[in-house]
DNA sequence: CTTTGTGAGTAAGTGTTACTTACCATTTTG
DNA sequence: CAAAATGGTAAGTAACACTTACTCACAAAG
């Protein structure tokens, strides 16, 4: 019998925990089925009747983890008049979220973008959602005049999207610390002002 | 018997290409050690005579296109002559490299960065070389004030690489065409010109 | 002109791994 | 109270990455 996700049983919780927990030690490949079972006192079956496979329980630790992400972005814009002070939140906020969360960052930038699988999950609908936002805010800020009216949207979100991810890949990758203060404000720096004297 | 490494056997170049030809289509995890092998009419054991394990295969062809790519950019950037020209020539060729290129792209943006294993790669060397060019070129830009003096040249440098990377991604994945012209030049106008009107 | 060594390649494994099937026990519900 | 569903286990299995032991060809060296 499988399960239908109408309920959240105590395995469920401890195989995404237990699976959370080994993440933040190995990449996704290295961890075997066994031991996230091992791990989470369980057995192996049992993964298999709330999850479809090992992708999809990454996927859906990765569902949990951003529900909050967004939660908390969206709140934090919603205190912020100016386009361009939503987006220097949006910079700010992404940055720090990846930095207080290694795991949520490690899956979404680096684990799951690899196979097709991914872009059909709900994950990726949080993505799109997150990216649209920003989109929002943009042509907004184009359509008010805080925005000069030549640049194209897409490639200032594409901007700073990729400045955001890159930010991040040294400390996901190397454990380096990141001073988030300096690097937001440097890349909105850039971003709206522009690098050249 | 283990390979020295000191020649370039017919098997050996032929699961390279079998690789690659896989790797257009599926990616990484899901191709076999069995089908690169019936691919490229060898047996699967010979595979580990030229290559450690799956993953060495996968940093050696990146490895083969990085030498083109580093060639190309290089040979492009000694026509320009000021700091602004060169990076500009980095975002274009960068796009243009990856566009052509999407075994290469695919691998360098998708496949190789999850693991720790690439980081102790010959692969990566060059991607240090590619980013150290970069930086050094910024420090130029601040130093003949070309670029702003309070601008931080990592920073920029992450702006820059981020944006290049996060323009691929589309292509990459959703096979989605990408007007190089366009995008390179729109990246170039926002990191100088900035984006605040 | 045999011996010795080596590069190129094969054939047949082996242990692990992700995933499946069949089963049990307890709770919910018609 | 019987039927269905939930929560969980135990014992598999096919496929996979990788290994071991072996040819064969051929080139120097003795």
């Amino acid at each position: 019998m499988k399960h239908k996700g109408k309920t959240n049983p105590p395995g469920r919780i401890k195989i995404m925990k237990s699976f959370s927990f080994l993440m933040a030690q190995k990449d996704f490949h290295s961890i075997t089925t066994a031991q996230i079972a091992g791990n989470a006192k369980v057995t192996e079956g049992l993964i298999y009747k709330y999850f479809k496979d090992k992708k999809d329980l990454l996927y859906q630790v990765l569902n949990e983890h951003f529900f909050e992400f967004q939660a908390k972005i969206e709140n934090q814009i919603a205190n912020e008049k100016t386009c361009i002070e939503q987006l220097e939140v949006i910079i700010f906020s992404s940055l720090e979220s990846y930095a207080d969360n290694r795991i949520f960052s490690k899956i979404l930038l680096l684990e799951v973008r690899n196979s097709l699988g991914f872009f059909y999950s709900g994950a990726y609908k949080m993505v799109r959602k997150y990216s649209r936002t920003i989109l929002e805010i943009i042509e907004k800020g184009i359509k008010n005049g805080e925005l000069k009216p030549d640049i194209d949207a897409f490639t200032l979100r594409k901007v700073i999207l990729g400045a955001i991810e890159h930010a991040c890949l040294g400390e996901i990758i190397f454990g380096r610390e990141l001073d988030i203060d300096e690097v937001s404000t440097g890349i909105a720096n850039i971003v709206f002002n522009g690098a050249k004297a």
